[in-house]
Formats: structure tokens, sequence, C-alpha cells
DNA sequence: AGCAAGATCGGT
DNA sequence: CCGATCTTGCTG
């Protein structure tokens, strides 16, 4: 199946994470292409939102979320862990979807890892990349929404908006 | 130049 | 519940 193009990624990020779920990242390099499907997104959004690192202004790290849709954002936390974020909307308008589950991988620490997905992909294109991009798989899973992960310093009303997206099946 | 905190995870 | 581990951005 051919990789979704620069449209999809141009809504903003509350629509795009409800869409993510059911779809497949694909990975490949030379010997081999991987499949995983995504089952688990939280929207981080411009427009005031203080759980979205963007909302601090434009800073090096903060950068390719500034991108047009369909980038990847990577950033380092914790001292280990890569966390990957699809950029949304058009560009200067920093919206980013963060990938929470995806294949067989919880959390997304652990994605990542499982995916081979690191900083060397911050910025990549996935309407044009040789080694990452979405693909449409015709699965429209239901969806339960909830509260984001890990952003209490966001105060109110951010740390309750329910911007993150789990398949239903996913949490049996 | 120094420091505090972090969109996490795994082990006690 | 706590420690690992290190980059980033803010303060001085």
């Amino acid at each position: 199946m051919p990789g979704v193009d620069r449209s999809f990624f141009l809504s903003d990020a509350v629509t795009v994470a409800q869409l993510l779920p059911g779809m497949n990242i694909v990975t490949a390099s030379e010997d081999r292409t991987a499949r995983f499907m995504i089952t688990e997104t939280e929207a981080y959004l411009s427009d005031g939102d203080k759980a979205c690192h963007a909302s601090r202004g434009r800073t090096g790290r903060t950068e390719p979320m500034y991108l047009e849709g369909g980038h990847l954002y990577m950033y380092f936390v914790y001292g280990m862990h890569w966390m990957m974020n699809v950029v949304t909307g058009p560009a200067d308008y920093p919206q980013a979807v963060l990938i929470r589950g995806a294949g067989p991988f919880s959390g997304p620490g652990r994605v990542t890892r499982g995916m081979g997905i690191d900083g060397s992909f911050n910025r990549e294109d996935l309407t044009t990349s040789e080694r990452v991009w979405i693909e449409e798989t015709g699965s429209r899973p239901e969806l339960i929404a909830g509260p984001r992960v890990g952003i209490g310093y966001a105060g109110e009303p951010w740390v309750s908006k329910p911007w993150r997206f789990i398949i239903s099946e996913e949490l049996k």
C-alpha cells in the first residue's frame, strides 16, 4: 500500500491522533521492511496548550514542530528515551501527535527502541522518506479517549483534555 | 557556567 | 516509590 500523502497530515493534531490508530508505521532498511500498527497516540496542540513543548516558544529543540505536517519531531527525555512525534497542520503552526503504542510495543520509549527510530529521524519527511512512512490499512478501530500521560506540570485545563487515544481492544 | 526538570521505564 | 541518565532551556 502507498504511504499517506501530505494532505492527511495537514489537519489538526487531535484529528490526526484519532485517525492514526489502526494505520501502520512502515520502516525500511536495505534488507527488510517492517510494519507496526499504531495502537495509541496523544495530541499536542498550538494555541496555548501548556503541555505542548512549543507553548514555550520556538527553540532549538521544538523547531521541527514548526515544519509542515508530515515531518517527524524527535526528542530525547530522561536521559534514555526517544519520543516519536508526527507533526501536523500547516507550517509555523506547531502541533504534533506522540506515538505511544505501535505493534507489540507499549509506551513511547519502547516504541522507538523497538522500531529502531532515534534522533537521526528528527525532521524526517514521512511523505518522501525511503526509510519510514505511514500506511493506510482500511481498519478503523474503536477508540477510547482519556487525559494525556505525564504532563501534570501543564495544569488545568490542559491536564484534563481527553487527547490520548487508545484502540479499545488494547485495554483488555 | 550551573542547574532543575523532563510527553519514561523497570526494579524494589 | 525511587533511581537511572543526559539534553535542553533558563538563570545569573
